[in-house]
DNA sequence: AAAAGACAAGTTGTATACAAGTATTCAAGA
DNA sequence: TCTTGAATACTTGTATACAACTTGTCTTTT
């Protein structure tokens, strides 16, 4: 599986590099423990260590390796700390929607629900990538859209993380079928309806439940 | 107002000027909209264009500058801004120490207290940068001890620019004089206290109290 | 006088060079 | 056999060099 390089425009070289061995580390091609040169790495990429060296700096603030005196050492994500991401990303996220309960959201609840469309049609054409993208883009309106500077720079710490195992985990769940998707798109509708409906008790119930089925969604495809 | 020297230990070049670089942009010596040019950083500090570029990538992560194609022009830090990153403190500290709750706390809570005394010894001496200094560290230990690794990391993300912003709220509390540092100091006694009943509602009170108090004091220092 | 184009200065992104420090290995001696 | 020590190879942090691109100015042309 290679990291979709569609992802990757406007990118440097660095954060090139970066996302291409951020998606091995979790996805477990490299595994915890292992160590990595800049040298080694940087004649992997057949680029010189400047970019790798940015792109280590960009897993290190990710928590993905850690940098030490001699080699960066791989941390890696495992289960546990998925679940924590998803702790990180409710806390953030429901942040963000009761900040939105007290406005008007019709423009973006537009957008919210083509995004949602778009999902489907992923679902149709059977192609997960687009599906992740949408998915991702979903998330990301509504945590850019609350207009809460210090929250949008924890969202983006955790940004290219979630991305990707955005990327691997739809892939996963494409395999129990476009039923399974189907009903994952539909759960987005109910966060709409919640946004809609303006009601901050309401909106807490329904981002509370969304993340209960995520964690869920995610024992299931990953076991 | 200088970044204190024995903040800096053990950090590189890079981060030094960051943190240098950090302080003048939040002490706003350095102004909203100005752009800053590799070459001519580095020309000022004496170094070369590397650590330079290595700071202007940290600061970029916290938001206090924005990197474009031409220079990276100052973002800044205005009350608001401040205000939003307290927002964040609450989130992450509350989370943290809902999750102490359950837990037997007792060897921490013995290192809360020393560094609470630390404080009021601080405010005995005048010490306006050690105060700063054991105040940051009171609230680090709290995220440290909860356990949870993303939770960790988005402190990280925040952690420089809160030492910063401390140690300049600080030095201007100190002029309100000494009892109102004592009273600052004591805060943290109420903190303990919560952490020490283990009771998640009294935390969650108490914690939230904890925060409004500091958007008050904040107000206060700033005026 | 105004517009268009070329040129010059400055910027970043990447590659390479150098210096200081660390781990490892291998050999020699007890 | 085990320990000790020196040498070697590899690591990062910083400095410098180069290329591609952007911006603003100045000249030339209409």
């Amino acid at each position: 599986m290679h990291y979709p390089s569609a992802w990757l425009q406007g990118s440097s070289r660095g954060e090139s590099i970066a996302s291409h061995l951020r998606l091995q580390i979790i996805n477990e091609s490299i595994k915890p423990g292992e160590i990595l040169s800049e040298n080694k790495v940087a004649e992997l990429f057949e680029a010189s260590r400047s970019p790798v060296r940015e792109a280590f700096k960009l897993l290190a603030g990710e928590g993905l390796i850690r940098l030490e005196r001699m080699g960066a050492v791989v941390v890696g994500l495992d289960l546990t700390h998925i679940q924590e991401l998803y702790d990180v990303r409710y806390l953030i996220e429901s942040f963000a929607q009761q900040r939105l309960a007290k406005r008007d959201n019709a423009a973006m609840l537009v957008r919210l629900e083509q995004t949602v469309d778009r999902m489907k049609l992923a679902v149709k054409h059977g192609d997960e990538v687009e599906f992740a993208f949408q998915d991702f883009s979903f998330h990301e309106m509504i945590v850019q859209e609350a207009g809460h500077t210090r929250i949008w720079h924890l969202w983006n710490s955790i940004r290219s993380i979630v991305r990707t195992v955005m990327l691997l985990t739809t892939a996963n769940s494409f395999r129990q079928g476009k039923e399974r998707m189907e009903w994952v798109a539909d759960k987005h509708l109910t966060v709409i309806e919640g946004l809609r409906s303006g009601n901050e008790e309401q909106i807490a119930k329904i981002v509370k439940a969304y993340f209960a089925d995520s964690d869920e969604t995610l024992g299931r495809s990953l076991s």
